[in-house]
DNA sequence: GTCCGCATGTAAGGCGTTACATGATTAA
DNA sequence: TTAATCATGTAACGCCTTACATGCGGAC
């Protein structure tokens, strides 16, 4: 959950899903199913009491779906106010405490940035988020440095990993700038 | 939470931490809020009621610490019970499920596991790991070209971000192999 | 006529977050 | 004596998980 917005992931993953096409929530459950961006939820009981929140907040619109022939189907819109927050959430600047703690959430903010803010923001967000990286990359180097003769060395490695992580996560994050630049 | 031994991955980190050195709640805390390691929680309210539950599981028990005439100061050791999940939770085998949902949970037993289950079973998890990876981003892989051409741009990056995260530990994983090899 | 996929939900429970609260010891 | 640090907790809240429940429509 993020500070101003009060925005879960999960619901910045269905708002952002809705912003690029009305659907129901069977339609996300499926792409939680069956796309890679499955990362969480898909259940039933997470999305459904999710889609409603969204709803009494007054940022996604529930109507009835024509849908060939069936039964009930709700097809959730963004309104407005919805696509206000979302903005919002999305240009919201890249904290250390987004490195340390949600990285998952900015890189659902980067999936979904670019036909929302646009090019240009979306290239200043992957270089602020390379910068906090690198940052929080020389806070960690020098941790490990400090202890590196009293860690145990599955510690050490282990944290190495993490390091590695964060690193490869700067070097992706050059790589797409210069493929948008094009 | 996994299935058998019912372990979250806070109350996997207690566990571990404990099994390294008997501790109390507030050095806990410490770890989590001075290492790399505090990913997570950090807070009280979720490290004591998580010792509460491990005691109460009969995993750790909590004794007056002596600490240089200082109050209360409950010191927590493994008991024989706990050392066995322990060791149950680190053994299991790597799954496609934990691939996808546990990454950091399979991290955590890799940071603990060299003294408890040995050298042997330490390098035969790291291989496990790597294959499981090997075998996930093939299916990644190819998700990303069936649907390369469909994809907006920001979003096959975002997958892109996802794959060579898996593949980077991989390779962390072969590294590590034979660093412990030595 | 039965089974599977579509489609939406509820209920119980667990756990983590935030915030609040307390009280002892030590250093200034 | 005042503040910071040590040390442990509780209460409210939110959200996710698991499991259960329901009912339509099409295929075989």
């Amino acid at each position: 959950m993020s500070q101003e917005t009060g925005l879960s992931t999960l619901s910045l993953a269905i708002l952002g899903l809705i912003s690029q096409r009305s659907q129901t929530g069977y339609d996300i459950r499926k792409v939680f199913l069956t796309t890679p961006m499955g990362h969480f939820s898909s259940s039933p009981g997470a999305i459904y009491p999710a889609l409603r929140r969204l709803e009494e907040a007054g940022w996604i619109r529930g109507r009835e779906g024509a849908g060939a022939g069936r039964r009930q189907r709700v097809v959730y819109e963004l309104t407005p106010g919805g696509l206000d927050v979302l903005k919002r959430h999305l240009l919201r600047p890249v904290t250390p405490e987004d490195i340390t703690w949600h990285m998952d959430d900015l890189m659902m903010r980067f999936a979904f940035m670019d036909p929302l803010i646009g090019r240009e923001a979306t290239l200043r967000f992957l270089d602020d988020f390379a910068a906090e990286i690198d940052a929080h990359v020389i806070g960690l180097r020098n941790y490990l440095d400090s202890t590196r003769d009293i860690m145990p060395p599955c510690g050490r490695l282990a944290m190495e990993n993490g390091i590695q992580g964060y690193e490869m996560n700067a070097q992706w994050a050059r790589r797409a700038i210069k493929e948008l630049q094009q």
